[in-house]
DNA sequence: GTGAAAGCGCTAACAA
DNA sequence: TTGTTAGCGCTTTCAC
């Protein structure tokens, strides 16, 4: 049993010195790869730090030194697979440069947010990347900036942030997604986000999400394009879980103006449509077409196989830790951020209105 | 502009004890709550490190105390809805006790895995939660305990290594399954797995991956109830992305003697199931039964609604973190760690074998 | 090249 | 109740 005695204490810059006989300071030296050691001195300090199996203490370093090597990342939700993948592109381009990543889960809630800000700051993380969860408060990342240290928001930009933003541009896929529904003789077309608002949307309504103000702007543009007005009363906000979202679904299926196409602004509301539409024995695309947000791997398995707007997620994952990097690596050269695109990837379930001359047919996907 | 001057110190306990004209640690105790301080005192001290917007370095005081308050996990594949959940029970119950929680991905890589775990030890972390990849390595492992904090492992244990664990015991929930589809005339059951293994599997083989293991031993055993002998040249172990699962898939629906039911060991194994049996036009439940483990949301949207074993995820999450903080605040007393069970929802994928007696029918789900 | 000594910001033992 | 003093383990002057 090597590791009996678990109340050891660890082993430092000096005991490994002392069986290397050498100062302190030729140790750390040594051992951390700076200042000026001879030859002869790095081997003996390395054998006995071996032999000891010495550990520095990244914390004990850390305050002297103020980096960490580490950048944190806040995201709201976790589990949603879009922030998975958004980490892994995180976690491969960090770890390319040899930085370590930390995540911090806040469940969409800003307090936790703000939690979480904090605890990464405490941790002197060397930068963040936030995921921010759509709330007027900003004090936390203000924070993050006075402090010094680099920000590089994803998803959605904050007003009056004047910091790095990664995030796909959804004006024109909106647009365009929502003409190819116009094309197939939808007007009543719906829209559901999990974002939270004190009013119903009125049209002109300033929306403090960017990907969201986006998303609505590309259908009202469309509509217009189109000669048509765009029926605000279908966007419902305030989406919660899974069960809402099925009674929001039905409550837009039904009444005298149903909708006859729904998109979903994420694969969490996704679900919820879905299953509404199935619980009320409708058929996709036959009764109500369906478009939703995010290429997740579900996706093609439903029957028919869902129509989805695909935004490179990794991509923009490893972006936001690219320019965190630079502003680290290199505080005050603006980083190049690239642009990101996202694309409408029509698998089979939008299709003609009930009822209207059925010559809608598929125009084909870039 | 009041963060202009990026590049100020931070101010520290000395720069509140002068503000407040007391000593150093007069100050130290009033802000950090222990010790004996006046009332006067406090008040003085907390109103200048209001003003001066003091906030306490917190890895000065871990290096002092040895304590971060800072619970650690590791996972392999944040993108699998099964660690978010499991993530979001874990957070809860910290957040319940006045814990922080770090994530590190580790993409199912047991090199990152150690990295993940020395980081989180450098970071001086209380406690970690790690969800191990199956590997014959658990020198990280054992170098946590060697450090003296409590670990818990999540999903598998690893031979050898006196810890917590916090687990699902799936053998009784794979051998009732495996019973009802052998009840519905399947002998030719498949189960394919993401676990890599060097060799094939044979019957009696020692499986590194506890839930796999147990998996298996469940499927054994009914098959052996039943008086049947177990297929073991339809388990397939090392599936890696979903191309490869759609291949294995293929592979199995082919040949003189094809499997007629297909058990899927994740739901990331299960997308690929799914598209593969698509992709060769057969139909779930007609041609093909297929069970899968893990309850996650779309496989209530695909026709059939898909039949899965479903675990108890985030009590899970939330026990290992209730374990952990019991290790880190009574070190040396044992924790009790409640039992989960998982169960079969039957939804409907299972189905008759084709061309047997059409007598099955579907027994309740307790 | 080397070593002694002064910090980083905090806690904790010891006196007063 | 207070203040003084020593650390925690490392980096970093500054002399030699």
């Amino acid at each position: 049993m090597t590791h009996s005695s678990a109340r050891r204490r660890d082993v430092t810059v000096a005991d490994v010195a002392k069986a290397a006989l050498v100062s302190k300071a030729q140790a750390a030296r040594a051992l951390g790869g700076y200042g000026a050691v001879s030859e002869d001195v790095r081997e003996r300090v390395l054998a006995a730090a071996e032999s000891l199996s010495y550990r520095p203490n990244e914390l004990a370093r850390t305050m002297n030194t103020g980096k960490s090597h580490t950048i944190g990342v806040v995201v709201g939700d976790i589990e949603n697979p879009h922030f998975g993948l958004a980490m892994r592109g995180i976690s491969d381009r960090a770890k390319a440069s040899g930085f370590d990543v930390i995540l911090i889960n806040t469940g969409e809630d800003i307090r936790a947010e703000t939690d979480a800000v904090r605890v990464l700051l405490d941790k002197r993380v060397d930068g963040l990347i936030v995921a921010p969860v759509s709330s007027p408060e900003k004090g936390h990342l203000e924070r993050v900036c006075a402090s010094g240290r680099p920000l590089v928001l994803f998803d959605r930009k904050v007003d009056g942030l004047d910091v790095d933003v990664v995030a796909t541009d959804m004006t024109e896929v909106s647009r365009k997604s929502t003409a190819e529904l116009i094309h197939a003789g939808h007007e009543r077309i719906a829209f559901i986000s999990t974002l939270k608002s004190q009013e119903p949307f009125w049209n002109g309504m300033d929306v403090s999400s960017t990907p969201i103000a986006e998303r609505l702007k590309g259908m009202s543009l469309a509509f217009h394009d189109a000669g048509h007005s765009f029926p605000s009363d279908l966007v419902r906000l305030n989406a919660g879980n899974s069960d809402s979202v099925v009674g929001i679904t039905q409550d837009l299926l039904r009444g005298p103006a149903p909708a006859t196409a729904i998109v979903a602004s994420d694969g969490l509301v996704a679900l919820g449509v879905v299953e509404g539409i199935q619980t009320m024995g409708l058929s996709i695309p036959q009764d109500v077409s369906f478009l939703m947000y995010d290429d997740l791997a579900w996706t093609r398995l439903t029957n028919p196989p869902l129509s989805v707007i695909s935004q490179p997620v990794y991509d923009m994952g490893a972006a936001a830790a690219a320019a965190l990097i630079q502003r680290i690596q290199r505080p005050g050269v603006k980083s190049e951020i690239p642009e990101f695109t996202a694309t409408l990837i029509n698998r089979g379930s939008i299709g003609a209105v009930r009822g209207a001359a059925s010559c809608y047919s598929l125009s084909e996907s870039p």
